[in-house]
DNA sequence: GTCTATAGCAAGATAGAC
DNA sequence: GTCTATCTTGCTATAGAC
């Protein structure tokens, strides 16, 4: 790739400003959603986070649902990025568990707002949104159902309590979690010494 | 106390209807903010589920707020109680443990919808509800904390972690569970096993 | 691509009759 | 203790000017 040129991007312009609108609305609602929970969030304040009114937001979204829809597909891929990147590399598999689950806890806790709303925010009254979600969250499920199952555990070990407990331990940390505590990295680490019962 | 008598209820009266209103709606209250999440659920709603119109509810709860700080309370009180009364009797510090987190569990999952509105619908943007349910929360995370205190662990255990852990595990639970699978019960003990290193 | 303007509706809460 | 009626406010979403 040139060092000028980027792909797919608008017209080279001198003081061209718009970009990507449609990334600052994303980032905008993904705060709201995570801040108020997503109905409470209303669509003017996104609007007026971005510097525009609510009506000029349904040229950009089809609806306050897609906007949910559009914010979470962005977090979990940018969770599944994290993670898949942390296990480049990394061999033998208590290893690439904890690198796993603290990639996952650093997005979680530190990522920004996207991974936040796709934990909390999948109202039970959307099935729709529901729906057109559960195959992605299924997929980065499978990512760790198989990195537990390459775990040398006891046999009779019930992995997929093992699996549950972790990540449930991982994502629930977001609720006790506070910056200048112990560094994600660090909880994760501990999260997995306690289940290989080496802590 | 005598058999036909109760304490601070109505005058006993042949055909009493009312007994307790309050009691019907914040039944009514959790189901919908379990259901709905609470901002989605409406006074007029849960008016209706008791067979009154919303007006009429004001006449019990002073506003929506109220009544999530009641419902909250109400379940707090029946967590608690159902882990108290578990440990009773009950000797050894992982036997303890696993006896506290089996109730707890089993309230969560099959208790109905108090135990779950007290873990997920506590709206970050309602500082005043936090504020006043903060004192009960931290009592009963405390009933936990000095269970994992009596742990003959290693030195050097992060005791904290492994309460964080088992925690946040057994609430998380709660977004994966189904009825027909493992019981409540067995959940925990597998999770508590796996804490001990045991499984 | 953003604005003005508004349709259409539902929300929380209150006042006063009964 | 419940109802009727209503105030006030806020919401999602649309239509059409610019």
């Amino acid at each position: 790739m040139g060092a000028d040129t980027v792909l797919s991007a608008p017209p080279a312009a001198a003081g061209r400003r718009p970009a990507n609108r449609r990334a600052q609305i994303l980032d905008a609602a993904a705060r709201r959603f995570r801040r108020h929970g997503y109905s409470a969030a209303s669509m003017r304040d996104i609007a007026g986070d971005v510097g525009m009114l609510a009506g000029s937001l349904y040229h950009h979204v089809a609806s306050k649902e897609d906007l949910l829809v559009a914010v979470h597909e962005e977090g979990i891929r940018r969770i599944s990025a994290a993670v898949t990147a942390a296990l480049a590399g990394v061999e033998g598999p208590w290893r690439r568990l904890e690198a796993a689950a603290a990639a996952h806890l650093s997005v979680l806790l530190e990522g920004g707002d996207y991974a936040v709303v796709v934990l909390r925010e999948l109202p039970r009254d959307l099935p729709a949104v529901r729906r057109r979600l559960a195959p992605l969250r299924d997929a980065y499920e499978d990512l760790f159902r198989g990195l537990v199952d390459e775990l040398p555990l006891a046999a009779g070990t019930p992995r997929r309590h093992a699996r549950l407990m972790l990540m449930g331990a991982l994502n629930w940390s977001q609720s006790w979690y506070r910056p200048g505590g112990d560094p994600p990295a660090a909880i994760a680490r501990s999260f997995v010494a306690l289940l290989r019962g080496t802590a």
